[in-house]
DNA sequence: TCTATTTAGTTTCCTAGTCAACAATAAATC
DNA sequence: GATTTATTGTTGACTAGGAAACTAAATAGA
């Protein structure tokens, strides 16, 4: 044989990109119906635990640029979710937080999420539902992973 | 309780993102040193099995609007990868193909994913490997999956 | 046949990111 | 204390994709 080039299907990551695109995409057309993208969900989800999370921070939490963070949080503003607070001690840090129509929102995105969660992963069983968990896991532990997924 | 809101944490979609977004980003941090994003791979790793495919036809498969792929073809033409030809029967149509120059390159683009795979996956066990790729395609199985994962 | 509908691919406008330059401010160093 | 350096968040130019309008050509229907 001359030139033996793998398949596309002889990789791992090829299966894995085809489900996870798959839950992902169908999460994001579920929150859409919220007028709220994947990102924003992150973004908001993360602020109803921790009120007032400086931008910087949770760019480096979500794997995004400061640069994004600054635009998702204008979004989020311009739809009047979330608000950017000034801070004595530096003037040019702010705190970001959710407003009472932010955080009213989040308990409707989280239910979305657990729908998207249970139809998809409800075909398995229990056991090899935990088993997959256990493995991605261990390739999340082993790999030294951390950053929040977002899109 | 009041509001029982689940975590991001709580969801096996959150942590197969987390994995799925390394494997990929990976892979992309790979190929662009070859000047090639993950969709071109995949559009010329398709056109190296099968010469002369419609634009419409890789549309579908990939998953992707007519319209991006048209706008890739128009990027690895540009690149002198790949070669829009005309056909007789119908005017409309075209069936794209590979350069020499793209035929070339698919085999070095293969080495990097079979790279990548092996770096990312390489710190699970034969066993745990093995296992996880029979959950993932248990879940595309039950779940009806097809289209090439391309982002 | 000739008109209406469908189909193949392109183009335009929009979105959501990155990257890199930037302004304002704070911290470190001399 | 003045100056250099680092840090915070924003901005502008660019990229890659989707949605829908569009063009040209093929097919179906009267």
């Amino acid at each position: 044989m001359k030139h033996p080039v793998s398949n596309l299907t002889d990789h791992t990551g090829y299966w894995m990109r085809m489900v996870s695109n798959a839950v992902s995409q169908g999460f994001a057309r579920k929150v859409a119906a919220e007028n709220v993208t994947v990102a924003e969900w992150v973004f908001l989800r993360s602020l109803h635990d921790e009120e007032g999370i400086a931008s910087g921070v949770l760019a480096e939490r979500m794997g995004m640029t400061r640069g994004a963070i600054s635009k998702l949080a204008d979004r989020l503003t311009e739809k009047g979710l979330v608000l950017r607070k000034g801070i004595e001690t530096d003037r040019r840090a702010q705190l970001l937080s959710l407003t009472d129509g932010g955080r009213a929102k989040v308990p409707r995105l989280a239910a979305l999420a657990d729908a998207n969660d249970a139809e998809f992963f409800g075909v398995l069983t229990e056991v090899e539902r935990g088993a997959l968990l256990h493995l991605l896991k261990t390739l999340i532990d082993r790999q030294g992973l951390s950053t929040i997924p977002v899109d």
